[in-house]
DNA sequence: AAGTATAACAACCGCCGGGAG
DNA sequence: CCTCCCGGCGGTTGTTATACT
């Protein structure tokens, strides 16, 4: 195209801003703004590209910008996002307030991903691979991880296809730009609806494995979410996991690990800290998160918090009754009750309900 | 204490898409 | 419709800090 570059090597300065530079630009834009960014190191007196000056702006100065250790819920949520997403960094940033696209590729880049693969997870199918769960996993452990995997993707497969069904409402409705605009995490389902991301392989191998043994009981209802004395509740024949449920006090996470089933092992350090938060977007939809205390058991519990991602969105309607994507569910409140009761001690102060 | 390896993060580079002319 | 400019994005590199031997 013979496009010039964004700046000319001659006199620019190039590597790690100075005070002095960061004095300039924030005075510069807190004065004027940056308007054209090719334009602005001139007039900032900054010997920079305008480009550098941007990134600069964008990732370090901006004052809206959260710095610092990512919590366990960012990790959560960027875990679940990019399992979602992909590395649409600035998609995913979309969902974290004051963090930078940049910033949460660098952490996805020296922290995320390698955890992942030591729990041999492939980060960037998110799908167990398959080699190594033989090496330095012993058999009695493959179980765990199968189901835990299956989880993951069972998760992810419904959220997907609850994007996708978000996307084709958000086109049918076709909303206003500004009606999205006012929160960050907007952009994500207005995205969507332009612009679909790329579809992914259907994982199904591991699923498969994992719906010979159960199948139905996916799916999290974010229902009553806000409310601190809700129950469990079923959101037709999907689980339902509202945030008052054993964490902290009742402790649901703890109670999970004392029952001696394929979860035992991995409560190790874990604190009954956890809960759950939700994240809206503004767009009509909902996600929901574990929040905080499951670093030791990480494993099983991002397969948990995944499913928590599937969330059915404000209406009742759920995904069991979207086959458009080839998924369907099984099973009956029943048992989908007894088999969680099975698998996890619920306080015996919880109770069912179905959610209609 | 010195050298080396690794982790963490800031910044750069090249490409792409949208918009203006 | 074409070309060019600009902003934005994601991949990658370079630098600094920290841990380890």
């Amino acid at each position: 195209m013979g496009r010039s570059p964004c700046c000319e090597k001659a006199g620019l300065k190039k590597g790690p801003w100075t005070p002095e530079e960061d004095q300039k630009l924030l005075a510069y834009i807190e004065q004027h703004g940056h308007g054209s960014w090719r334009a602005l190191p001139a007039k900032a007196g900054l010997q920079r590209c305008g480009k550098s000056c941007r990134l600069r702006w964008i990732n370090y100065l901006r004052p809206d910008i959260k710095r610092g250790k990512f919590s366990l819920q960012e990790e959560q949520t960027i875990i679940q996002l990019h399992a979602l997403l992909g590395n649409r960094w600035s998609a995913i940033a979309t969902h974290l307030p004051k963090r930078t696209d940049n910033e949460i590729k660098n952490y996805w880049n020296t922290h995320l991903k390698k955890r992942l693969t030591k729990m041999g997870i492939d980060p960037v199918t998110h799908k167990p691979k398959t080699n190594a769960l033989g090496s330095d996993v012993g058999q009695s452990k493959d179980a765990a991880n199968l189901s835990h995997m299956a989880q993951w993707e069972s998760a992810r497969l419904e959220a997907e296809a609850r994007l996708v069904r978000e996307s084709k409402q958000l086109v049918s409705n076709n909303p206003p730009q500004d009606q999205l605009s006012g929160s960050t995490s907007a952009h994500l389902p207005n995205k969507l609806a332009t612009a679909p991301p790329p579809a992914r392989p259907l994982c199904l191998d591991v699923l498969k494995a994992w719906q010979g043994v159960v199948s139905g009981m996916f799916g999290v209802a974010r229902d009553n979410l806000e409310s601190p004395t809700s129950t469990l509740k079923f959101q037709d024949n999907m689980l339902s996991i509202p945030p008052a449920v054993g964490f902290g006090g009742n402790n649901f996470v703890g109670n999970c690990f004392e029952k001696p089933n394929q979860m035992q092992g991995l409560k190790e350090n874990l604190d009954d800290s956890a809960a759950m938060h939700e994240m809206t977007d503004g767009g009509g939809g909902g996600a929901t998160w574990f929040q905080d205390s499951f670093r030791a058991a990480e494993n099983i519990m991002e397969g948990l918090s995944d499913i928590l991602i599937c969330d059915s969105g404000e209406q009742n309607s759920s995904l069991v009754a979207d086959n458009s994507n080839g998924i369907t569910y099984s099973g009956n409140f029943e048992d989908d009750k007894n088999y969680w009761n099975s698998m996890i001690n619920f306080n015996a102060s919880t109770t069912w309900s179905p959610v209609f």
